[in-house]
DNA sequence: AATTTAAATAGAAATTTTTTTCATCTACAT
DNA sequence: ATGTAGATGAAAAAAATTTCTATTTAAATT
């Protein structure tokens, strides 16, 4: 927890108590949830908690690098923890079953500034697959 | 046109005035849309013309690999023409600024079965950037 | 420990986005 | 021409997200 309490503070942001209950959500799931999912989540937690909350930290942790924005296209936002321990450049493959997420190491795209005349700017990897225990 | 028309018909979909029309708006401007966009141009073409008719056949355009599905984090759909005339396995990059779509080739993921222990099923990529146009 | 202050929060309300339902219509195979 | 599965618009509903504001809180400073 040390290692996101040092992340937030980095980015110049309060550690509360919300912002550390989400991480911990994500920390003992691993698996990519929507602003919903974590709001129900928190609810066990907290008698008092906002929606809007929820959607501001997501943003926020995302943006700290604490979290990792999931893309599918169900009209749902997913975010999940992107544990960079080493702080590699990596991307994630995910479980179309149970949600899990693995880092994806290998990516060749971040090296390149220029593709068709276009000068590169960011880029988006995400695998899906069915993890080992939901392959049976 | 006739490319897209066969595309239609072996999906075993109707070619339809409201189908037609939202690909000429895509090969007319070859920029990323969302619903609503494409909403408001199909209105100066159709006097009666619904929304959900808009997210049904785009996502239906979609299905047939003949619009691509952009991803954003600004709570938004969108679809861009996805001109693979050859039909060779390619993604997409796009100006952050005005939307343009280019293809991306040389991917090298689509060949892996496992990674991680995971089955892939899918994979998706996406780079963002500046056209060469949006550049000065 | 008390004070200060900018940031974070809850809660309500508003807005935006997307889907459902259903009666009517139409593309296209027969 | 006719039949039929598929497509459509209108209206309504549902779901997702944002805005606003008064209140509270984390954490820096005394
Ligand atoms: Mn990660
Ligand atoms: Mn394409
Ligand atoms: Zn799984
Ligand atoms: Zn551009």
């Amino acid at each position: 927890m040390n290692f996101y309490v040092d992340k937030i503070k980095n980015n110049g942001l309060k550690v509360t108590p919300r912002r550390k209950a989400i991480i911990n959500i994500f920390n003992h799931c691993r698996v990519h949830l929507t602003p919903e999912d974590i709001f129900t989540r928190l609810k066990e937690e907290f008698s008092h908690c906002g929606l809007p909350s929820v959607y501001r930290n997501l943003e926020i942790l995302a943006e700290c690098g604490i979290l990792a924005r999931i893309y599918r296209f169900d009209n749902k936002r997913y975010y999940g923890l992107c544990h960079s321990a080493d702080g590699a450049h990596h991307h994630h493959i995910i479980c179309i079953k149970c949600g899990t997420i693995a880092p994806l190491k290998g990516c060749n795209l971040f090296k390149r500034k220029k593709i068709n005349g276009f000068k590169i700017i960011d880029h988006f990897i995400q695998v899906d697959g069915i993890c080992k225990n939901c392959q049976e």
